[in-house]
DNA sequence: TTAATTCCTATTGACTAGATAGAGATTTAG
DNA sequence: CTAAATCTCTATCTAGTCAATAGGAATTAA
């Protein structure tokens, strides 16, 4: 299961990516719209900020805005963000690779084989779905 | 990422699967060869005896026995119960069903549409995979 | 300068994961 | 029949994580 954080970080940049607009959009303005707690929110946007999702301005009528077009950013990498890797187990994870703590070997290992099929199949529709479309969709919907 | 009582449960499995033996096997052996802590392996497999997935013998020369034939128990089933459902989200979860708590609109949402996809990518691959095939795996690779 | 905004660090409460302990119930070998 | 071997159950503990909140520091436009 995602985190609230991820479910919050995707609605939030939905929000931007909706609007559309050149302008930063206000933590406060995503936050009354998208009925997200404003503090955590805040968190959340910082976290989107360090890894280039989002940009920042500071100061008197600042805000966020999408760091790259909405097409460029994919649910996989929101989620890379806020719930880390996408894989079931460190072992196959392409991102943040890591060897299981106490895995014999990893060539012959038949639970890892499994697992890397898995993640495969979540990365490859995860990376495909991006703001830009998952937008579209919402404005045919007719929920814009 | 999959729990540690879901690797546990796994490598249980899979334990039982390439011995293929008849007779029941006991815990200790399980835990011993698998370096499993006893006592969690002990609540684990009680768990998997709930749904079936392995049978108990109490007693003496008492033991744990798959519940049925190795092909038909599948990485998904063994997830289900350790971990819970695949899915990324209560809303895509086809085994346990339950609306967002604060969704808005489910049939427009677009973060839903993704892991959807995302949830029937994932089960395909782990309900096709089965302990069977990956005991035959070890097999070919002579880890056994 | 001042008001509006993001940035940063710390804290809290609830919950879960992983592991352990010990007594109870059941079965079978002998 | 009895005793040893085994699964069954309930309770507990610790460390960590999730979700949320608080308060003030830094920045910038007007």
């Amino acid at each position: 299961m995602i985190s609230q954080k991820a479910r919050y970080a995707l609605r939030a940049l939905l929000y931007l990516a909706a609007r559309g607009d050149a302008r930063p959009v206000q933590i406060s303005e995503i936050a009354e719209s998208e009925r997200i707690p404003r503090k955590f929110l805040e968190a959340i946007l910082l976290d989107l900020k360090k890894t280039g999702i989002v940009r920042s301005h500071r100061g008197r009528s600042g805000g966020y805005s999408l760091g790259r077009p909405a097409k460029d950013i994919s649910f996989a990498d929101v989620l890379r963000v806020t719930d880390g890797p996408l894989a079931l187990s460190p072992c196959v994870s392409v991102m943040a690779y890591r060897k299981c703590d106490d895995c014999f070997e990893e060539s012959i290992c038949a639970i890892r084989k499994a697992l890397l099929a898995a993640r495969d199949a979540t990365a490859e529709i995860l990376e495909s779905r991006n703001l830009a479309a998952a937008a579209q969709q919402l404005r045919r919907s007719g929920a814009l």
